[in-house]
DNA sequence: AACTATTTATAAGA
DNA sequence: TTCTTATAAATAGTT
């Protein structure tokens, strides 16, 4: 974009590479401050560097914007309309819930007399593995509860809209509904105000080891 | 930036806003996307206009990037915030971490065989402490997501009674309620037909041992 | 890190 | 909304 212009597609050359993106992220994050205050808008930014970096922003919190995000992106939804949710789970817990059950079984032979004949590094790869996969099973969970408040939230706005049918119903005729009082308090979207603790869990071995 | 420079604050003329948000929104997702080509990083961005509509973007996919977020930024704020209890855990995990890399690093000055038996117990309760401390963690996120739900179902259940008010309103006119065919399928209780995979995995050492 | 020649983004107007 | 255009801002290549 300048001295020459470049093409869009990744850089080969490994430092500039590097200068590059520590120049336009530079330019991204600014431009993302500029929009969020010009706009008043919220805005989350998340940018890992080919190094792994984590670089981010957000307007409000991190974990608003996300928890919004999450609430409003309707693939999630689109999704759910298609499929048997509950019997994907129970396949997919059984699942996991096999693969627990074989690690077990190898740890149990492990833990066993030919245990003393294993060497350290041994035990600490069994160690890793039976972390990952817990890690794998609470993932799933996670996941799990995504998913149900998903349907919580797709129950709701149902209902909303059924609120919103039947008060204009009720309008034209001029009278006090006694339930229009709530539309303050609830805000107009069943969504609004949530606070959700949706932070995923930290647990992988390899995150472990390096701690 | 342009005919004139203009201040960064919030724009007060709402269709002149409107139009900002709509250009800079453009520059701003390209930029990202040009990033993401450019140097071959990871990125997502998630705008929520004043109206309140989602935009976003993910150079994989918005789960993977938010979870890979989560897990590094978890790992920045291990020394901050040490009241939350899901804090206080994390901690725990790390000291047990540290005490195990510690004691691996022992046994490996020692390097004598006739350790290995006694040592190796060791490093079993080590590992049934680290465990079951990763276990409490994720215990705690359970009941997180948990309240969460609640909540949820809480909002729904009100606006459900706000609901029933009004058939209560309408029905007595003997009109035909163009909102009553949904009873059925939404059953009378706002969190009925709710199946939720909610068992707790099996994780802690202890169960493991007894599969 | 700075510089600077260009490209890109964009505010205001149509 | 979309386009046009004058100008501000960003940035690729260089030092």
């Amino acid at each position: 974009m300048v001295r020459r212009k470049i093409p869009i597609k990744k850089i080969d050359n490994v430092t500039a590479r590097q200068v590059t993106f520590s120049k336009r992220k530079s330019g991204l994050f600014k431009k993302a401050r500029e929009l969020s205050l010009l706009c008043d808008s919220e805005i989350a930014l998340i940018v890992f560097s080919p190094g792994g970096k984590l670089f981010d922003y957000a307007s409000s919190s991190m974990q608003k914007v996300i928890e919004r995000h999450i609430l409003w992106s309707e693939l999630n939804l689109e999704k759910l309309d298609q499929s048997c949710p509950t019997e994907q789970l129970r396949c997919n817990y059984a699942d996991l819930n096999k693969e627990f059950g074989d690690r077990t079984r190898e740890m149990r032979q492990l833990n066993g007399e030919e245990l003393q004949g294993l060497a350290l590094r041994e035990l600490q790869k069994l160690e890793e593995r039976l972390v990952s996969s817990l890690n794998r099973v609470y993932k799933a969970k996670v996941e799990n509860f995504t998913r149900e408040i998903d349907i919580l939230k797709q129950k709701g706005n149902k209902i909303m809209e059924d609120n919103r049918l039947m008060k204009q119903r009720i309008k034209p005729r001029n009278e006090i509904c006694s339930v229009q009082r709530h539309e303050h308090e609830q805000g107009r979207s069943f969504d609004t105000s949530l606070t959700l603790g949706l932070s995923f869990p930290a647990g992988s071995k390899y995150r472990v080891s390096e701690q």
